[in-house]
RNA sequence: GGGGGGAUACCAAAGUGGCCAACUGGGGCAGACUGUAAAUCUGUUGUCGUAAGACUUCGCAGGUUCGAAUCCUGCUCCCCCCA
């Protein structure tokens, strides 16, 4: 194993990167382990707390992917232990925590989720559960006298949520001393997080500094705003695209970003390399419409190779640009001779979620027959032989009906 | 241990005996527009019903009343302050 040289990896990894604590530390580190021939050893946490992965998520795992492609060893923490207590970062409410079964299911799911993007055979699995889980009381007492109650209430989150009134529990606290245990039992070298790790990160360095060993360099990769264009991608805020998303609405979505994230979701999220990143700015700049749509393409790419980016584009044009039914529309039967209200084939097949949402999008204009839009909540329809129409409810629901 | 405040629809938040299926904002959905599933504007937003209307919903369980989200009793959960 031969490692690159140090510039050509650090283009690699401050690619998209907000922040390396401390850089100085990182070339050293990178020296050392060429001089060695032996790989640093990058960790990342995840607590399975959600199972389905979004780009949000990508954007670390995709560092730690390319930190695996210099050689590196990856180790992938599943948080086991720290996913019952809940990670406070950022969050202006203490997590639910899981039980071991939902872990251990989540974990799972992600993990699998997770190879679409590591290299399998190049990352190892742990689960700090198996080192967190033994440790005595004493010892977490001994730990947590290594941070102090005011460094942690100065931190952001932990403020906002006292000022207003909101409840911090006592065990929020240690969550930053669990992870940063982590970093000592692994001996790790550098650390990958969002910037609102950052903290938590840092805690890994003191530990490790108690404990005789070098301490890590933190990297923190800034947070992927979602769809909406201002908050970042969560789940719970529905501004995401997940890796296991159906092509088609990978395409869609991600043609659904304002045009100032283009760049950011290449630089962030796509493997084309760093070379072409320039290029790509101003692209995106001067043509967002094109750009934007090879970033769809690119994104949809990735996770579902090039022919379903081509079809998810060609899907694209036709039922969005175009406005016209897919190849894919589910179709439905009917009985020669027998008649059918509108409304009822529309909340039988499911395309509505009740009768009232029904008659509302009929009066709003939103239920057309064969590009005649049908408003009378009463409208029926009696099937000949050979009939075929389509039906098309809201912006992307479609069916065809036929006479059979 | 003592005192105070609170729980309303997806979220936030008004409502303190009938005009409340419940103001308003966000979100969602639809329409117009658009390079776009973006932005903007307009409308809409419990279930069943073509409709009239009926039914369920304001932490939980009871009660008062012709009538309760609103009053009473008990219970559960949450927050703050003082110690």
């Amino acid at each position: 194993m031969s490692f690159l040289p140090v510039k050509e990896q650090l283009t690699v990894i401050k690619r998209g990167t907000t922040e390396i604590v401390p850089e100085e530390e990182l070339i050293e580190k990178i020296k050392k382990s060429r001089t060695e021939n032996r790989p640093l050893k990058i960790k990342l946490g995840v607590d399975p707390t959600r199972p389905d992965l979004h780009l949000g998520h990508s954007v670390i795992l995709r560092k730690l992917r390319q930190f695996q492609d210099l050689g590196h060893e990856a180790i992938l923490i599943i948080g086991g232990f720290t996913a019952t207590i809940g990670d406070p970062s950022g969050q202006n409410k203490a997590r639910p925590p899981l039980s071991a079964e939902e872990v251990q299911k989540n974990a799972e799911t992600y993990v699998n989720q997770a190879w679409k993007i590591l290299d399998k055979s190049k990352t190892t699995i742990v689960n700090n559960n198996d080192w967190l889980g033994p440790i005595k009381f004493m010892d977490v007492i001994r730990l947590a006298s290594n941070l102090t109650v005011a460094r942690m209430i100065e931190r952001d989150d932990f403020s906002k949520r006292y000022q207003n009134n909101e409840p911090i529990s006592l065990h929020e606290f240690l969550y930053p001393l669990a992870q940063g245990q982590d970093s000592v039992h692994l001996k790790s070298d550098v650390e990958l997080g969002g910037t609102d790790q950052k903290f938590n990160l840092l805690v890994g360095r003191d530990l490790q500094k108690a404990n005789g060993q070098k301490p890590q360099v933190c990297l923190m990769m800034p947070l992927l705003v979602g769809t909406d264009g201002t908050m970042k991608m969560s789940k719970s805020y529905d501004n995401y695209i997940g890796i296991d998303e159906p092509a088609n609405e990978m395409y869609g979505k991600s043609l659904s970003i304002p045009d100032e994230q283009i760049y950011p979701y290449f630089e962030l999220v796509t493997d084309l390399p760093v070379e072409d990143l320039p290029a790509l700015k101003k692209k995106a700049q001067q043509d967002p419409r094109n750009t934007k749509h090879e970033l769809a393409f690119t994104i949809t790419r990735m996770y579902h190779g090039d022919q379903a980016a081509k079809d998810a584009r060609k899907h694209f044009e036709k039922t969005v640009i175009q406005k016209d039914i897919p190849d894919d529309a589910p179709i439905l039967e009917f009985k020669e001779g027998t008649e059918h209200r509108l409304m009822d084939i529309i909340s039988d097949a499911g395309l509505t979620s009740s009768n009232g949402e029904t008659k509302r999008m009929m009066k709003q204009g939103g239920v057309s027959v064969d590009d005649k839009k049908i408003k009378d909540p009463n409208f029926s329809i009696t099937f000949a032989a050979g009939d075929q129409l389509n039906l098309k409810v809201g912006k992307r629901n479609f069916a065809i009906l036929k006479a059979g």
